[in-house]
DNA sequence: TTGAAAGCGCTAACAT
DNA sequence: ATGTTAGCGCTTTCAA
């Protein structure tokens, strides 16, 4: 076992209750005692139990992490820079892999509960009204997600639910018109998760976009958000009415540029491919990918933020812009 | 507050000792009983509290999982695969990444134990003594890490010490035999952190194989272990007499065929590039990389396997093996 | 300024 | 088969 507080205490020649006190900074205890506690402390290598004091204090210093993927580096960005600002909070994190299944969501959340002070939720797949019941339990950081309060605001926003999302309307608008100025007249998008909240978002700024400038626009699913999908993904597309892509992520797009370089079809020559999220390290995609910048770091900051510093109904947003390097050109002409 | 057992075994009318009993499904509770309980939890939307359990019990069901880089995809396949089996168990897992750096790994550390039941150390950059001193504190797996047991065996190996390693040693062997069948006579190696134990294992069996076959190794530094990191160290590489690159890992590997690509250095033709882990997607990596498999996902189960079936002085290896792709091919000769 | 004692939610002897 | 009781390690009233 583990040296208690009550070791402390005795060799200090103190009661728990001071030993307490002192070990915590409390102002009411002098200093020549203060001094004999924490060198007992120090010299019987005194680690206090986490679980001891979240017990009595009711909070526990840790957050619950679940992510619909690990493995996928919009999320483990989002993951370091959230752990790194926490973890100098000195809060721990407890992480969860939903692995974009709501139902394991839901167990990780039930697993998660009672030993964390807060819950982030990236991309959360679940039905709002889980989301509202988990935040009824604790704080809830959604990430990359709003729910529908409009929807006749049938369900009450808890106070302790905040949301982080990306502002990608704007940006998504900005690359359907730079296809536009380029001389495309068609739009395909490829898809990312069905249940994803911000493959909606993208979605219906494309469909507005594409409406306002009278450009018809293609919708492929990928079965994966991911390079390998962003390969197979290209068997969907219509590559003889198609001279501009736009992807739900920058991994589809390289997948996409893969598979469009082993079909022999130039980019951006042929075919214009823009990415989202800016995620790639300069030089992976060849060539150069145009994509919309949207950080999964600041996603991170700003969640983290939302932890550290909670506010009632607090929402923030991430702005995007769209960053525009090789992968786009002038439309060819279709033969 | 959430409910507590207390209120459970009110509302069923029996003691709170009957009422854990029936929630925890020990068989001395008779069916109407274990019934009465269950329904009142039901109704009342119980979940035990962790903490209260873990600290009458001494366990808490998690594991504290630390890591040099939760952006590398190594860790996070590694991470992932250890969730997944961890999660299974309904054992939750707490994270941290150390960036590298034995300092913070040394905090992380502190702030888990006492709250996880055991340890896993991935690729840990800490000395020897250190590791000893936490293993004899909780359960520690190592991961990717051995320790130098055979120095004088000067420090004794706790029992509930696991290490878990890749066995690169043959499958490097083989690479340098396969470039060198190939007619090429000298090696170069980008090799990875200095602080890496894998890392010194890979410089060790390059050494040996070269010195059997009397080539020349030449060994260059990455300043991270990365696609950037691969990219930069092109600079560093005398590209007038090399004619066969090593890497420590795919990512630089893929780093150093982007910068290749860009100096007008074709490969395989004039150059033969190798990585390590298999870790790339297929059609990532142009052309497709020769490579030393060796699986963070295996070795994630392996480490898994070692939490959940402890075992005193537990080891287990993951075995390697060199694919042979398209980034190799006989040496060119030089001017 | 310090100590005694209660209690956070739960489990596990020990009794009955 | 069930109840009583004593903690697990800590914080925090309340008294002194």
């Amino acid at each position: 076992m583990a040296t208690t507080i009550r070791q402390i205490a005795s060799a200090a020649g103190v009661s728990v209750a001071t030993a307490s006190r002192a070990l915590n900074g409390a102002p009411s205890v002098v200093d020549r005692t203060r001094e004999r506690v924490l060198a007992a402390a120090a010299l019987l290598d005194y680690t206090p139990s986490r679980l001891g004091r979240s017990l009595a204090t009711g909070s526990t210093g840790n957050v619950g992490v679940i992510l619909p993927d690990v493995t996928n580096p919009f999320y483990t960005s989002f993951l370091a820079e959230l752990e790194s600002v926490l973890g100098a909070h000195d809060r721990g994190i407890l992480v969860g892999d939903s692995h974009e299944s709501s139902e394991q969501e839901r167990a990780l959340i039930r697993r998660m509960s009672g030993q964390v002070d807060a819950l982030v939720l990236a991309s959360s797949r679940l039905p709002d009204a889980d989301i509202v019941a988990a935040a009824a339990r604790l704080p809830v950081v959604l990430a990359n997600r709003l729910l529908d309060g409009d929807a006749g605001d049938r369900l009450e926003l808890p106070e302790r639910l905040a949301q982080i999302t990306l502002d990608i309307e704007p940006a998504f608008a900005e690359a359907v018109r730079h296809l536009h100025a380029l001389g495309h007249r068609s739009v395909a998008y490829l898809d990312g998760p069905p249940q994803s909240w911000s493959g909606r978002q993208k979605m219906r700024s494309l469909e507005r976009a594409c409406r306002e400038l009278r450009m018809p626009l293609a919708v492929a699913a990928t079965a994966t958000p991911d390079f390998v999908g962003g390969r197979r993904a290209l068997a969907s597309i219509d590559l003889t009415h198609t001279t501009a892509i736009i992807a739900f992520n920058d991994e589809i797009a390289l997948g996409l540029l893969s598979a469009l370089r082993d079909a022999g079809v130039e980019v951006p020559a042929r075919m214009s491919v823009i990415g989202c999220d800016d995620s790639l390290p300069e030089g992976l995609a060849w060539p150069s990918l145009t994509t919309v910048d949207s950080s999964a770091r600041t996603l991170g900051a700003l969640t983290a933020a939302a932890i550290v510093e909670p506010k009632p109904h607090h929402t923030a947003t991430v702005p995007t812009r769209l960053v525009v390097r090789d992968s786009t050109a002038e439309a060819s002409v279709l033969s």
